[in-house]
DNA sequence: ATGATTTATTGACATATATCACAGATTTTT
DNA sequence: AAAAATCTGTGATATATGTCAATAAATCAT
């Protein structure tokens, strides 16, 4: 649980001692096989996760056609965001592209905290805070840019993603087919 | 003020009365024309807004062409997000659609309450996740329609959008151009 | 290791949307 | 109210990307 502490200390100046022990105390940790799902579509998701170690995508199916969301990699939060803030049913799926270790606490055990620690309601904040922003430009990616331009952003900016990720997933991601991402990826070699 | 303590007595239960009074004593008060700026690309927004009357826009500039990344009515907040967040220059710049009434807190005197008061740290934590969630939809909308579905989806989810701006913004809203637009509503009517 | 399955590449063609050009409509300014 | 400016609609054409089909390459399972 150290790493998770760390890494609040890393982006939160000032933290609590106390908050080690709480994480300590409500924090559990899982493992998945690479293919495991973590969190299923119809469902609510009910725990925040911390990923140790491992990637995990979520998607969605359009028209059965899988279209994934977001990638998640060591050291992010990995829930289906509507699903576990508002605690209803999501559209979205977790699955492990890795093998993975984390560690997660349930909704209504981050609100007791969140209602009874001012310091925990801050570091939901900053985190949510954090997630909005990566969103907004994920946003701009998707409104302003072609496929061409979509891929090279993706490679200045998550190169990890383009790196660890097969091409169906990665074009589905960009919201394009794995055909043009194909002519896209010979046009550059 | 009072409009704004309502609208967090809304969407947070049990709030303190004390909010009442720092709201008076923090939030001022700020009028637009139609077209006046409120937030100016490449400065750091230095206040969050809430729209008491009026319709606005957040537009950027990409390759001389404007964009149009968002619309904001009546009960809304405002801000460039990542710069008020982060408190670094923004790309975008925020326009007054209408003539507008806001109030608005500064940066650092919200973070003072955020510091000081458990409860404003946890409307600012509301606020910031409902637009993420907000963004979330809009994200899935440009990431897996057609523009004949985006702009059903904004008729059936933001009438308001349709009925109150030119179309020349909810096209570069949409991601399509003014030309799609309009063969599109010409199909429809 | 070998065969089976999944994924990636490439070509031919189809289609949605962009671009350019101009005319009509609407709004703003004088 | 008239003139100017801006916005909207429509046609002709161009282009990026999607679709379908076949093969090659990579991965997985026995």
């Amino acid at each position: 649980m150290k790493d998770l502490f760390n890494y609040f200390q890393k982006n939160i100046p000032n933290l609590d001692i106390s908050i080690e022990q709480d994480i300590e105390l409500h924090f559990k940790q899982k493992r998945l096989q690479k293919g495991d799902k973590l969190i299923t579509e119809g469902q609510v998701n009910q725990n925040v996760y911390f990923i140790k170690s491992g990637i995990l995508r979520n998607y969605l199916m359009r028209e059965g056609v899988d279209i994934t969301t977001w990638f998640f990699f060591t050291n992010d939060f990995i829930t289906t965001f509507e699903s576990f803030q508002l605690q209803i049913p999501g559209i979205e799926t977790s699955e492990a592209l890795t093998d993975c270790e984390l560690v997660y606490i349930s909704f209504e055990e981050l609100e007791k905290l969140n209602n009874t620690s001012h310091q925990w309601e801050r570091i939901s904040r900053v985190f949510i805070m954090k997630y909005a922003i990566q969103q907004g430009e994920r946003l701009l990616m998707m409104h302003t840019m072609n496929a061409e331009e979509k891929y090279d952003y993706l490679i200045k900016n998550f190169p990890q993603v383009v790196q660890n990720i097969p091409n169906k997933f990665v074009a589905s991601y960009l919201g394009i087919t794995r055909e043009t991402l194909s002519r896209i990826r010979a046009k550059k070699s």
